[in-house]
DNA sequence: TGCCAGGCCCTCTTTAGGGCCTT
């Protein structure tokens, strides 16, 4: 089985082209049906954090004051995470904040990013909805502690992830789940997966 | 303090609009 390396961001905002830079990151590595290593760290984004965001996360302006700078973290992350292919819940986010913080220090992305809500979006389709938490809830998934915050949110999404695989291997009577696979699955749309169940093939 | 986005997907669609999801 694959090594996957699922990160998660925690910002001062929702796009890094209107300014909005990270406050913390977290990633796991994710092998054979469990988690082998993390890596968590705050950072000082140099900006402002919003406070409905610090509400939302309990990331705080004076949390982030004394912690390192984003590039020396993202250096350290960019190693822990190594070319091991990348996942994220709504990926499109966390992706670009990886890619605008690499290029900021001049670190190339070589490996592509796997998104775990596109991914459930087609295989449970008649989930209550597709944000994480709900997803964490609906599935008894392990409680991994206070949502919004990088770890936690990256240890659920890795949960995820593997009950995702295991709910593949089951529907479609596979031994394993490669990330071809996983990228495939998350290029189609919704009927097209549809077809594949009914089909017996994908 | 509040505002700032953007890709995916559905449908009352495709010459569009709006909800979902991330912080």
């Amino acid at each position: 089985m694959s090594t996957y390396a699922v990160i998660d961001f925690e910002t001062t905002g929702l796009s890094p082209n209107h300014g909005a830079r990270p406050t913390e990151i977290a990633v796991v590595l994710v092998s054979n049906d469990r988690i082998i290593d993390r890596y968590q760290s705050l950072m000082n984004p140099g900006v402002h954090i919003p406070y409905d965001i610090q509400a939302l996360t309990g990331i705080t302006n004076a949390m982030v004051q004394k912690a390192a700078s984003i590039g020396n973290v993202m250096k350290q992350a960019a190693e822990f995470v190594g070319s091991h292919p990348l996942v994220a819940h709504n990926a499109a986010f966390d992706q670009k904040f990886w890619d605008a913080e690499l290029e900021r220090i001049h670190l190339p992305r070589h490996q592509k990013f796997t998104c775990s809500l596109l991914l459930s979006r087609r295989i449970f389709p008649d989930a209550p909805n597709h944000r994480l938490g709900t997803l964490v809830r609906t599935f008894r998934l392990p409680d991994t502690g206070r949502s919004h915050r990088a770890l936690a949110d990256a240890e659920s999404t890795a949960y995820l992830l593997l009950h995702l695989q295991n709910e593949l291997m089951r529907r479609f009577k596979l031994s394993a789940v490669s990330h071809d696979l996983l990228l495939a699955i998350q290029s189609k749309s919704r009927h097209q997966l549809e077809a594949c169940v009914r089909n017996h093939k994908c």
